[in-house]
RNA sequence: GCCCCCGUUGUGUAGCGGCCUAGCACGCCGCCCUCUCACGGCGGUAGCGCCGGUUCGAAUCCGGUCGGGGGUACCA
């Protein structure tokens, strides 16, 4: 880890603590993993140097932006344990931190910006600046500067003509050169950086002028956020310029652009994409340990030979100059198999507690849950809790022990493929046999089964047990059979056996 | 078109001139463990985009090329 007394190409000549980052979602809808994977690199930046994160929403486009928008993404950073020092809901010195109250301090920045020169009115309509380009036949993009140097009289004459001017920044005449923390040094040329607008003709204040200038506001020291970003960097980093002259921020930030995360093919994953919004992983019953390490895996790794890691280790070790520059498919069998070992990791007690809620929204249990459900429950997880990936497994494991017995059905394609004649004689057998007991534990139960299937009849185990397992669980998965029978309990045992031996016959 | 970024097995990555006949993880395949599944163990599959150059030596450095992506708005 650093120190503040050896400035380093991250921090410079800024102490540890001083490092503020931020992340500002739109609300126009769910927050999807790109975005998840911005707020989580922010975050372990913020927390690696004990810096301040803060979180601001960026919606001031009232025609797209929804109250359910924003619930929707404080309530999955929530979730995510990705938490933000200053924002709405926890306040902050900064504010307002929601875009849609700052109105006037955009409209206070964006006079001083025309004030101070280094904007300018522009009363050219997009046709007029394409149809120059043409005849000029010129190579360069975007505007073209004609209104710069604009004289009273012409200015005059467009306003006659009830033309209202948009605000430009004026780029400065030099390269713009930055070190990129993941890129390294990035160079734009002037003729490649036109001025662009800041605020529109109506007086919207644009995402142009909005965004960095809250960064200035808020002091924002470092802006780590994806590379579809990267090439409007150095107009803001103009802007950020100009706004230091004029006594508005603090200074320009530094900057890391994050891989962007693609879906399948070669596209950026977008909202459309299957497994791009956060809140199926939570319907499925993703751990956030889970979700978040995979997603800290798109662009970064702990260590050569080591992919599973806790928050904690990941805040302590992560380096946004060891950040990857590739472009990271979102992969959804990955995600599954960290979120596995993650749940490996969880204590039985805290997994039966989680589990719960996606039992009683499959209608497994009981709401609120019963003493008797919850004692079962209790008993049973310590046999599914290494079988499951996600929490929503569990309903397909255990749902067979709390299921009334009139409710009960096996799955047709396993019952049609174990319970044929053979099968149907091998679970009658197992039946006789267990009905015949005195004692109903696993372990006689095991012992019971064991001696008339495999030894007295010479069933390989797997085949003996197959029949039995789907009569009585209902599928060819499950938990093992004699701790399930035993939880099933006598009564409800022999029943399922019995049905299951008559059914053909 | 122009600008910028990126280029190691199917996927995510390690590698920062010799330690690489390229390591790890996921996936996939097979075997072992085993009452199913899962876990665990073992093994296999498959990669440095291409062409030049620098060098005794290149996945690593340089140039070019090809490919992919992003941007090019009075969107964000």
């Amino acid at each position: 880890m650093s120190t503040p007394s050896t400035p380093d190409r991250v921090l410079g000549d800024l102490a540890p603590e001083q490092v503020r980052v931020r992340f500002p979602p739109s609300p126009t809808g769910f927050i999807h993993v790109g975005n998840v994977r911005s707020a989580l690199f922010n975050w372990a930046f913020a927390r690696h140097y004990g810096g301040t994160l803060v979180l601001r929403i960026e919606d001031t486009d009232t025609a797209r932006n929804t109250e359910e928008g924003y619930d929707s993404i404080l309530g999955s950073l929530r979730w995510l344990g990705l938490d933000w020092d200053e924002g709405p809901e926890v306040g902050g010195d900064h504010g307002p931190y929601r875009q849609s109250e700052r109105r006037e301090v955009y409209a206070d920045a964006a006079s001083r910006l025309r004030d101070g020169g280094r904007a300018y009115d522009c009363f050219c309509t997009t046709e007029e600046v394409d149809a120059r380009r043409k005849a000029s036949g010129s190579k360069m993009q975007g505007y073209d500067g004609f209104c710069r140097e604009l004289g009273a009289d012409a200015r005059a004459a467009f306003e006659a003509e009830g033309r209202r001017p948009t605000l430009r920044l004026r780029m400065p005449d030099a390269p713009i050169v930055f070190d990129d923390l993941v890129r390294g040094e990035i160079t734009f040329l002037p003729e490649n950086v036109p001025d662009f607008a800041l605020v529109r003709a109506n007086g919207d204040p644009l995402y142009t002028l909005v965004n960095p200038l809250d960064d200035a506001l808020m002091g924002i020291t470092h802006v780590l956020r994806g590379e579809d970003l990267l090439s409007s960097t150095p107009r803001q980093i103009a802007l950020h310029e100009a706004l230091v002259e004029l006594g508005l921020g603090s200074g320009v930030p530094r900057y890391g652009h994050l891989p962007i995360v693609m879906g399948e093919g070669n596209k950026r994953l977008s909202k459309r994409d299957a497994g791009s919004g956060l809140t199926e992983y939570l319907d499925r019953g993703f751990l956030p340990a889970g979700v978040l390490n995979y997603l800290a895996l798109l662009g970064w790794g702990i260590a050569a030979d080591r992919d599973v890691f806790t928050m904690e280790e990941m805040v302590e070790a992560f380096d946004i100059t060891r950040v990857n520059p590739n472009p990271a498919r979102f992969d959804l069998k990955k995600l599954e198999a960290i979120n596995a070992a993650h749940m490996r990791t969880v204590p039985v007690e805290e997994m039966t507690h989680l589990v719960v809620p996606f039992l009683q929204r499959a209608g497994v249990v009981s709401e609120p849950l019963s003493s008797a459900d919850a004692q079962l429950l209790e008993l049973a997880m310590p046999l599914v809790a290494e079988r499951i990936n996600t929490l929503s497994d569990a309903v397909a494991m255990l749902d067979f022990l709390f299921v009334d017995e009139a409710d009960f059905v096996l799955d047709e394609k396993d019952a049609a493929k174990l319970l044929d004649e053979t099968g149907t004689e091998v679970v009658q057998a197992s039946h006789d046999a267990l009905a015949a007991l005195d004692e109903w534990s696993t372990a006689a139960i095991q012992e019971a089964l064991q001696r008339t299937l495999v030894e007295e009849r010479g069933l390989k185990p797997r085949v003996a047990f197959g029949p039995v397992r789907v009569a009585v669980t209902g599928r060819r998965v499950s938990p093992p059979l004699f701790e399930s029978l035993e939880l099933l309990g006598r009564e409800r045992g022999l029943g399922r056996l019995r049905a299951a031996a008559d059914r053909t016959t």
